[in-house]
RNA sequence: GGGAGCAUAGCUCAGCUGGUUCAGAGCAUCUGCCUUACAAGCAGAGGGCCGGGGGUUCGAAUCCCUCUGCUCCCA
């Protein structure tokens, strides 16, 4: 131990110091290692374009206490890290870029804008990483991916060949969500729906033969001109006569059908749809099952189009206003109203979707979906909390196609080629198509410049669904060594959120691709919210840099912040209170060191009074490894945090170092000292994978240790038998007599530093003659004398009775009210008990330790009362 | 409109298949202490009809029904 010791803790010298020692001993990294357990988490890849925000720090910091736990306790733990190219976030972010610069994505042309990308990507991608280091983030780094990497995207692209050959991937024109500002389709889990207040315009369409008009109720007036019928419910008296009829379209004076179809929302509205099947997805599968003709009257970029007729090129909103402008000026517009409304968003973007009629491509999902809702169903996969079951199998049941296709650059362009005719061939490389079209179709004069591929790139969902195995190369070698390890992985720790996106298609690809799951644990983190509730966000300014609360709190303070109040699948209302909260406990931590490190040492035997304090101390220890264990398999880190931060602070700094500290300036025994050191050792190696840094340099300076060594491998304690015994008696002291006598120093006002003098214990409790030393030294009293009868003023609690010395006086009516309700309480305690024993239907039915231990609450409650109402008659 | 879930102390939550004086923890609050590792600390205390109503049971915070209020997911 060295001699010197700072007064006070400085993380971020320290922190710093130990990351670059963990990297330079290649402490996280890892290889297959047959003698040992693998333990694999693959890290949810962060977009490329990511910094650190909030709801990283919580996420990885689970992570990374899993990680560091597993492998302390012997296992070749890998935590793989990587980044993800996120296709629209990035592209939309370099085209800004290129904006800034005055050039423009179109004109640049594919080639060079996608050297603009990777650019920008070697320049700023993977700060995120970086970041992830100052939170002391075990990440084997050597291991580092890239799901746009060359060997990841191949994995893309032959599972894209493998599937449409096996004839789940299929092109076809649907109706997608259609993002008009990042000018790209979107599936439908890309797609946020938010309620918004807008206008629900009642606009009049007149009848033939001059019947008069429908009104029709719609919120969208600029898609007028794509009306190709009005519908009505066939069971409507209100319109039933008009079936079959015509009525004349608005602004553009077109004459549409009226049909009917019980899919119509009788009390919606007038109970009269216009039908534009070319923008609602719910108009367009009418007009599939009526066979109305499509008018799409919008743009991609949605302004409208030529099809309008009308005011064409303008923005849909601009045209909504004008549109219903025209229609009052016209007499059409017969009202206004407001209404509450949900509308998709791009989760990109933010711009609201346009359902939108466009030739994508689609994985079927049908077929994945059900062996994957299986195995969460029969735990092979858990989630954690398993309240997200539920969500999992409706989504699951209810799944629809995967529209996989993106119109952009950044990403793995689809390995589709079409011929002039038409003709789809799908494979890896163009000379691979050709190979096609000459074996399949016999075409052998067909070359390179009579196909062209597909110019759209596959959604970034369809590489990260590969990543537990494609980190692992598990496509280009199925067989090679680290995926035989590795996977499946264990434990992977994600947002709720993504649950659709990510986690239930790596279950599909690692059932479809290795016949096995991905992973066994699913860990679901609630959203980091501000203390109001509030998501945290940017626009919003409520969140914290991540890395300026570590510099204020220390990397272990925010840890021991993030994970003190979130339980899993609970939002964190995240307050920098609890930031504070562990900058103080490692505080505590290292003032504890500085404690047990300073003294000066003579050579003695242990007392009887430390080897006790010793022995509690471990049976507390082993108390909490096995409660911490136990909650650790459950996934209650935040509980499993809390049995920590308890057991050092409570027991071991308020209670263990308390007894065993020697009086002012006095040496410490040497023996005592030895168990204290191994006990501070055992705790560092508990607290390790919550907070690495402190704990790695406290054990450093604890005791000698070699170069290269370090905490991060040195072993998990393991389970011992509890002395649980000991652990109640000793709690029944602390409960019954030394807390009550510094309650007695607290209202008589007596100073911690005067000894209490001529206390007196009744016979009865003789078997807590060992403990007393404890009390004395505690609670800094005389030694206590044994007597039948207890004079003075009584203290009687339920398995202890005591007394301390006074001068005849009544108990004051504060006392008095006090003892009263104590005595009442007891007694309607007493009452309940043997009302309980007295139902012969309880004794009968109980289990007969239960009614034992009914027996004995009724002796402790009469003893109770007696002793109480001798205090009282006093 | 369909589904999942929640309601326990001022706040955030725990309380597993009913039974340990079961009504708990942390934070916050209050009281007293600058006690010799730590005032970023120490020693204590107060605070809840477990959302309302009904039922099952010897026994309900826990199981069932219902009402009310909230959240999330999907359309």
């Amino acid at each position: 131990m060295k001699a010197e010791i700072s007064k006070n803790y400085n993380p971020s010298e320290i922190e710093s110091r130990w990351y670059q020692y963990w990297l330079d001993n290649k402490l996280f990294e890892s290889k297959p290692n047959p003698e040992k357990e693998a333990f694999a988490i693959v890290i949810p890849p962060p977009n490329v374009t990511g910094v650190l925000h909030m709801g990283h720090m919580l996420n990885n910091t689970v992570q990374d206490v899993l990680v560091r736990k597993a492998r302390m306790e012997g296992k070749e733990a890998v935590w793989v890290p990587g980044t993800d190219h996120a296709s629209i976030a990035t592209e939309a972010k370099v085209v800004a870029l290129l904006k800034e610069q005055g050039l423009d994505k179109k004109q640049l042309g594919r080639e060079k804008f996608l050297e603009h990308a990777f650019a920008w990507k070697e320049k700023y991608g993977g700060i995120i990483l970086e970041q992830l280091k100052k939170l002391g983030a075990s990440c084997d780094w050597s291991r580092t991916r890239f799901t746009m990497e060359p060997e990841l995207s191949k994995a893309v692209i032959d599972v894209f060949v493998d599937l449409y050959n096996k004839g789940l991937i299929y092109r076809g024109v649907r109706m997608v969500n259609w993002d008009p500002l990042g000018l790209t389709a979107l599936s439908d889990e890309e797609v946020i729906h938010k309620e918004v207040r807008s206008k629900l315009y009642y606009v009049r369409y007149e009848l033939e033969n001059a019947q008069g008009h429908l009104t029709v109720a719609t919120t969208r007036p600029e898609t007028i001109m794509g009306d190709t019928a009005l519908c009505v419910h066939p069971e409507d008296e209100r319109y039933r006569h008009l079936i079959g009829q015509k009525a004349k379209v608005p602004l553009v004076n077109r004459w549409v059908n009226i049909i009917a179809d019980d899919y119509i929302d009788r009390e919606f509205g007038t109970g009269v749809l216009k039908v534009t099947p070319a923008h609602d997805i719910n108009d367009y599968n009418l007009g599939l099952k009526h066979k109305l003709q499509v008018i799409d009257v919008l743009n991609p970029d949605g302004t409208l189009s030529e099809a309008a007729e009308i005011m064409v090129g303008e923005d849909r909103f601009v045209a909504r206003k004008k549109a219903a402008k025209m229609l009052a000026e016209q007499g059409l517009l017969e009202k206004e109203e407001e209404i509450t409304n949900n509308v998709g968003t791009s989760e990109r973007t933010g711009a609201v979707i346009e359902p939108r009629i466009s030739m994508q491509w689609f994985l079927k999902m049908e077929s994945l979906a059900k062996p994957a809702l299986e195995v969460v169903e029969n735990d092979t996969v858990k989630l954690h909390p398993a309240k997200f079951k539920g969500m999992y199998r409706a989504w699951m049941e209810n799944v629809h196609d995967w529209c996989i296709s993106r119109q952009l650059w950044w990403g793995q362009q689809i390995p589709a080629f079409y011929m002039k005719d038409g003709t789809i061939l799908v494979a890896p490389t163009k000379k691979e198509a050709l190979k096609i079209a000459r074996d399949k179709y016999r075409l052998f004069a067909l070359n390179e410049s009579d196909i062209e591929q597909d110019p759209d790139v596959l959604d970034t969902w369809f590489s990260s669904w590969l990543w537990p195995i494609s980190v692992f190369d598990g496509f280009k070698n199925p067989d090679n060594e680290d995926i035989r390890y590795y996977y499946p992985t264990n434990d992977l720790v994600t947002a709720p959120e993504i649950l659709f996106f990510w986690v239930a298609r790596m279950i599909m690809a690692g059932l479809e691709y290795r016949k096995e799951v991905p992973f066994k644990n699913v860990y679901l983190t609630g959203i980091v919210r501000d203390k109001q509730g509030r998501k945290m966000s940017k626009s919003l300014g409520n969140s914290p840099d991540p890395l300026d609360l570590i510099a204020q709190y220390s990397a272990d303070g925010v840890r021991i912040g993030m994970l003190l109040s979130s339980p899993a699948g609970n939002d964190l209302l995240f307050d920098e209170k609890l930031c504070e909260q562990g900058r103080n406990f490692t505080n505590k931590l290292w003032n504890a060191f500085r404690l047990v490190g300073g003294w000066e040492v003579k050579e003695q035997e242990i007392s009887s009074l430390d080897s006790l304090a010793v022995s509690w101390m471990q049976a507390r220890m082993n108390q909490a490894l096995k409660e911490s264990n136990d909650l650790f398999t459950k996934f209650r880190i935040s509980d499993a945090l809390h049995v920590m931060y308890k057991l050092i602070w409570d027991d071991f700094c308020s209670f263990y170092l308390e007894i065993i500290k020697p009086a002012y300036g006095q040496p410490i025994g040497s023996s005592v000292l030895q168990e204290t050191i191994s006990i501070f050792d055992w705790l560092l190696r508990f607290a390790h994978p919550f907070m690495p840094f402190v704990t790695e340099e406290i054990w450093h300076q604890l005791g000698e240790r070699k170069s290269g060594d370090s905490i991060c491998i040195a072993s998990y304690p393991s389970e011992k038998v509890v002395d649980a015994d000991l652990l109640s008696q000793v709690s029944v002291v602390v409960e019954e007599l030394l807390v009550p006598i510094r309650n007695y120093r607290n209202s008589n006002q007596i100073s911690p530093k005067t000894v209490l003098e001529g206390l007196q214990i009744s016979n009865a409790n003789s078997w807590v003659k060992p403990y007393l030393p404890l009390v004395v030294k505690l609670g800094n009293t005389a030694e206590f004398t044994f007597a039948d009868s207890l004079s003075g003023q009584v203290f009687a609690g339920k398995r202890l009775d005591w007394s301390v010395p006074q001068e005849e006086r009544e108990l004051n009516a504060e006392e008095k009210e006090k003892l009263m309700a104590e005595l009442e309480y007891t007694k309607g305690f007493l009452l309940q008990v043997e009302q309980k024993l007295s139902n012969e239907r309880f004794v009968a039915n109980a289990k007969a330790d239960l009614v034992e231990k009914e027996r004995q609450k009724k002796t402790d409650a009469e003893a109770k009362i007696a002793a109480l109402e001798k205090v009282l008659a006093s």
